[in-house]
DNA sequence: CCTCTTCTTAACCGGATTTTCTCCAGATCG
DNA sequence: CGATCTGGAGAAAATCCGGTTAAGAAGAGG
């Protein structure tokens, strides 16, 4: 019986229309390359990992910068902004980072109409 | 593709037909996203924590708002009201919320007929 | 030292959420 | 039956939150 090995975080992911290369810090959308910066990615692959769920601010926070949120932080959404931004440019008519008010943010690739 | 598993056991509740996640605030009733806000999530957990017990009114606003209930106060029963609605719509059919004249609220999924 | 890029912080604003209010139908009780 | 009480429903008022923009640090490279 084949077993096909885990993936390992040096591979490429396939998610929807993006491909991303962790061990490169890169994300293509169809090809065309995001762009992000570090930070920019890391957010994004923070989200990716975890397709599906909501994560809610205060952890994101904490996983990206360390210790405990401010009430009115806007380090989170401010990141996420540049995220869409660029994923916008590259992937027009898709939507990725849904928000959830007064939760945090879900990563969930979907398609205009 | 799937990068991790979104949910690992023990963050996730299934009660009938709703997946419960307390970690994301979230509530699926057959896979579709109730979307609950912060508060009408911590009415319904609170409720369905207490599976088939009738909760009282006065319990429930001490336990949400904290203090006495004034003899007047919609508060709880407004929240019932948005927690039901959004309810309804992703899972027609069902119902779960069952009121107790004169003493409070029990959670209960039953199916309609 | 200068320029460019990236990251963080601050302020404003619109909209979503939460709370509060009022009206009303149905239940309870004498 | 009549009076009183409770909860359903809708919406206004108050509060809170996130989107957006821009400016201020921090760092790299020439």
């Amino acid at each position: 019986m084949l077993v096909e090995p885990p993936i390992s975080a040096g591979e490429s992911l396939q998610i929807a229309n993006l491909e991303i290369r962790p061990t490169e810090l890169q994300v293509l959308a169809d090809g065309r390359r995001a762009g992000f910066t570090v930070r920019e990615f890391e957010l994004f692959f923070l989200l990716a990992k975890r397709l599906d769920s909501v994560v809610q601010r205060p952890e994101i926070y904490a996983l990206m910068w360390g210790g405990d949120m401010q009430r009115r932080d806007r380090s989170v959404d401010v990141l996420v902004r540049k995220v869409r931004g660029k994923l916008e440019v590259v992937a027009p008519g898709w939507r990725y980072i849904h928000t959830h008010f007064g939760i945090g943010y879900r990563f969930t690739p979907e398609q205009d109409q």
